[in-house]
DNA sequence: GATAGTTGTTACCTGTGGGTAAGTAGTTAC
DNA sequence: GTAACTACTTACCCACAGGTAACAACTATC
């Protein structure tokens, strides 16, 4: 890697942009709770019991900023709002599989050893 | 997902650990650093000119407690380190492709469109 | 009319990731 | 003998991610 390769840059931004939408502690719980399908506010609560309704009603705003999930509000009897993943959202899985399998084979070579 | 199906939550688990490794600013730059060879100190902190040398020490200490790399120390004349990764640093590279082609992927849903 | 269940918001606090600047210690070149 | 290059370390500072707690507005139920 050489500062001064463009193709190295363009590759660096790339994964940092990718990391910038998954980072944090509650984005990825969000999306695999998502990926479950269509989901309410409380029912995500209920999948992710230790966040705060703060930083879940703030993910929830930032994932939908990135087109990563729609929001939809129902004028039922009591507003009802329904979260669900995009298509982007749901190509974040394949992602997500790479990062669980070497998250897999890290703790096996590190702890298992 | 449910908080009552183990298998989900250790998926979870496992894509967390994945992420504690590459998490942070530095540590998917310098990988790829030295993805490209066996470097010294200087020479990385030549490829990413923005780290301060606190930083680059310090993420390299943990690159090594999580056995991405290797230090070896050479009693040459001025005192050189060498830095490696180890089988298991390269095998970052799949998944910093895929984190690469989403954010590719991301980049040109969201600006391109 | 008080309580509980929706979906959040607001204010406040703290811990940590990362930045800057300077210092350290040994060797070599001028 | 002083400057410069190796590879760091130490001290100090700030911004932001994330946590806690309380509040808000609306509806249905007891």
């Amino acid at each position: 890697m050489k500062s001064t390769q463009p193709a190295c840059q363009y590759e660096l931004k790339a994964a940092r942009d990718a990391m910038d939408v998954i980072q944090g502690k509650w984005r990825i719980p969000i999306v695999i709770s998502l990926s479950y399908g269509t989901k309410r506010f409380g029912e995500i609560h209920r999948d992710i019991p230790d966040i705060s309704p703060k930083m879940l009603s703030q993910e929830l705003k930032a994932l939908e900023e990135n087109k990563l999930i729609t929001r939809t509000l129902h004028d039922s009897m009591p507003v009802t709002v329904e979260y669900a993943l995009t298509p982007l959202g749901m190509s974040l899985r394949e992602l997500l599989n790479e990062l669980r399998n070497w998250g897999k084979h890290f703790r096996e070579e590190i702890v298992g050893k």
